[in-house]
DNA sequence: CAAATCTCAGCGGCACTGAAATTT
DNA sequence: CAAATTTCAGTGACGCTGAGATTT
């Protein structure tokens, strides 16, 4: 008798794009969940820092653009790595209106070890691919979130 | 200027598949979340209405376990299916610690609704990919599901 | 006794809304 | 004036935990 989960699933879940993905991708946020909690960080203090990382210092509303992020939410997230030195805030003199968020040496030396973490997880995410299916799934939906991003340039 | 938030995203949240599930697992949440809302009706919904006509009668246990669905989070959702007159629960009188759980007509009408606008939101999603594409999507999301399923038997 | 089932109360990450205060 | 930015308070779906009561 098979008694996993996925394969007893419902047809009509199995064949709906939108339910695989959601599946998938609580899989996926365990694996990362786990792997950044061994680092005491969340996916949101993650892509501020690769932001900042890539870009250098930004504004909260330009963070939050880059990354997806809601502003309600940026404004959390810094809040706990501003209190971590991880970043820091000061007033843009060119627009008062502005923070200038930046991130500290402490900020990449974190930014680096979660760029390990989650290397690791995302193997064990997708061990059951092959490089090439690997590639073929990144660029996949990559051409969806592209896609999107066309019909609904930010939020 | 490139003002679209995606195409302006760090690079390594572009190079990281739980990153790009995420983002296109929240398109679609929203699409289907406005599909189903137009009929009242929540992914949790969906789910359990479809086990229940595929497989039959079942308990509660077994429709968390066929779905992905928390028990909890299935005595909740079948709440408010119940209250609608769309499920039935019974105490199943071979083992007085299950419910018997049977989708009413009402619920199969409500089901054939819900695939109606599940079908519309999944063509949205999907709307920048070819057949061929949607199809290896698919088929590439499935392969990293049975992985997990294997791993994780059941929860 | 251990294990399974149903139920309830509650938590936490994440997406999101609305509104206020400030500045452009 | 309208629009952008930061901030705060709060909501809601969803995944999950822990515990109690009942039954096998």
């Amino acid at each position: 008798m098979d008694t996993t989960a996925y394969n007893a699933a419902p047809t009509r879940l199995r064949n709906t794009p939108s339910w695989l993905l959601s599946q998938v991708t609580t899989h996926a946020h365990r694996l990362v969940w786990g792997a950044f909690g061994s680092a005491d960080a969340r996916n949101h203090h993650y892509a501020l820092l690769s932001a900042l990382e890539e870009h250098g210092p930004a504004s909260q509303a330009e963070l939050g653009r880059r990354c997806g992020i809601d502003r309600s939410d940026v404004v959390a997230a810094l809040n706990e790595l501003a209190g971590r030195g991880l970043v820091t805030r000061s007033p843009d003199p060119a627009d008062r209106r502005r923070n200038i968020v930046t991130v500290t040496p402490a900020g990449l030396r974190q930014l680096a070890r979660l760029d390990e973490v989650l290397g690791r997880a995302q193997d064990e995410l997708l061990a059951g691919l092959s490089a090439d299916e690997r590639d073929r799934l990144i660029r996949l939906l990559t051409k969806i979130l592209d896609h999107h991003a066309a019909q609904r340039p930010n939020h």
